[in-house]
RNA sequence: GGUGCAAACCGCUCUAUCGUUCUCCCGAGGUUUCGGGAGGGAGGAAAGUCCGGGCAACACAGGGCGCCAAGCUUCUUAACAGGAAGGCGGGCGAAAGUUUGCAGGAAGGUAACAGAAAAUGACCACUUGGUUGGGAUGUAUUCCGACCGGGAACGGGUGAAAAGGUGAGGUAAAAGCUCACCGGUGGUGGUGGCAACAUCGCCGGCCGUACCUCUUCUGGGUUGUAAGGCCAAAUAUAUCACGAUUUUCCCCCGAGCACUCGGGGGAAUACAGAACUGCCCGUUUUGGUUCUUCGGAAGUUGUGAGGGGUAGGCUGCUAGAUCGGUUUAGUGAUAAACCGGCCAGAUAAAUGAUAGAGGCCUGUCGAAAGAUGGGUACAGAACCCGGCUUACAGGUUUGCGUUUUUA
């Protein structure tokens, strides 16, 4: 079991990838979040490539806009560790994006616990 | 000490755990990458993108008109619509101060509502001439009217603004009509100031105000780092332009062993289009036309334009009008010299998350020590600088005004 990184390979930023997942990925809502995401192939050693997105139209100020993307990055990095195993069982490889669709700002224990169950329901659904 | 004004500055700290990006070192691996260690990693506004530059690409003979922006003076600067110091006028304040405006009135134009009239000013009131009605006295005066024609900007009223102000003379009544003083303006001279301007004297006309799409003066190519450059990958050279070359036909000149060989194939014209441009002139260029013995087709290939395809890497990319001191010059913005330092370079976009402790401000309880609750802002680099504007919890320093107490 590898650590808690969180690596550029293990980042999404292809914008030809990140085309293609929103025109033809699949997606569902956890609250406050929504994931998107595609089975696919790409020439890295993970399982998965994400991102994490925030809109501008909720939150017009830049600063708030990267403190919710901290957030999401950090939960997603403290507990990948459980998609990674269970994708890795299948050996799948996909793209995700998480958009962040609530209205206001959100603590990071209640990011974490949605990240979670966003986990287990895109494990099922896979 | 209270209260106020101005300027400058700071704008949370520490620890633990887990991460991120860049640089360097070590090890593994061997054109990539992985692990470990050390170090660097958001702001005073990084924001708005409002001005001004650097840098880059493209465009560019020149002139006229138009368009846009600026407009007291001197200085400052790479530059500016910024800044500093000053001048004049207005507003606020008891003061320290603060705020706002500033080319011009020679030509053209505008001045709502109100008002008689907004620059060829006569509504009421004033005054006078003529005609006329009525009354009084007693037979030519006076009082009260009406109509017609003048005089007159002193008074009333309107307005943001009403034809300089005060006094005297003057007159039928008046009026810069005249005079004295005052205000303003133009000219001129002295003094002070680099200048805007201030101040004093003399002379003149006796003198509206505000503004513009008006006039004048100064400046102004366009697009922005998603600029631009290089590499890789990928598709395929459609179309157009120019050049080279080969073949064939045509024309001219020369030779000639007679249908072969060698050499060569322009110039003028402003008619039309295009480019430069906001428009016009003009310039350049292409086509056409004309003259002339005097060029057309096809293939191959190169360069450029353009389409299609590719959406990945490197560069631009951070050492600079740089940052921190000290000294000198200057009222100041700022400049010069010397010493020292290297200070983010991401790209679906790093600079963080979580937990704990402590500062700071503040509410309540308390005599105090303290206890307990709340708050800790505005905000995130995206090519780089100089400004401006806007947002901001809380705090520090300096100078000045005013007030109170003490001495």
């Amino acid at each position: 079991m590898e650590g808690f990184t969180f690596h550029k390979a293990e980042r999404l930023c292809s914008q030809k990838l990140i085309g293609e997942l929103f025109t033809s990925g699949e997606s569902f809502l956890v609250y406050p979040l929504k994931v998107v995401f595609l089975k696919t192939e790409f020439p890295e050693p993970y399982p998965v490539q994400s991102a994490f997105t925030v809109s501008k139209r909720n939150f017009k100020r830049a600063v708030k806009r990267n403190l919710l993307k901290r957030r999401m990055r950090e939960a997603y990095r403290l507990n990948k560790h459980s998609l990674y195993t269970g994708l890795a069982d299948k050996n799948l490889q996909a793209v995700l994006m998480f958009v962040f669709v609530g209205k206001e700002l959100i603590e990071f224990p209640v990011i974490e616990k949605a990240m979670i169950s966003a986990f287990k329901k895109l494990l099922v659904k896979i």
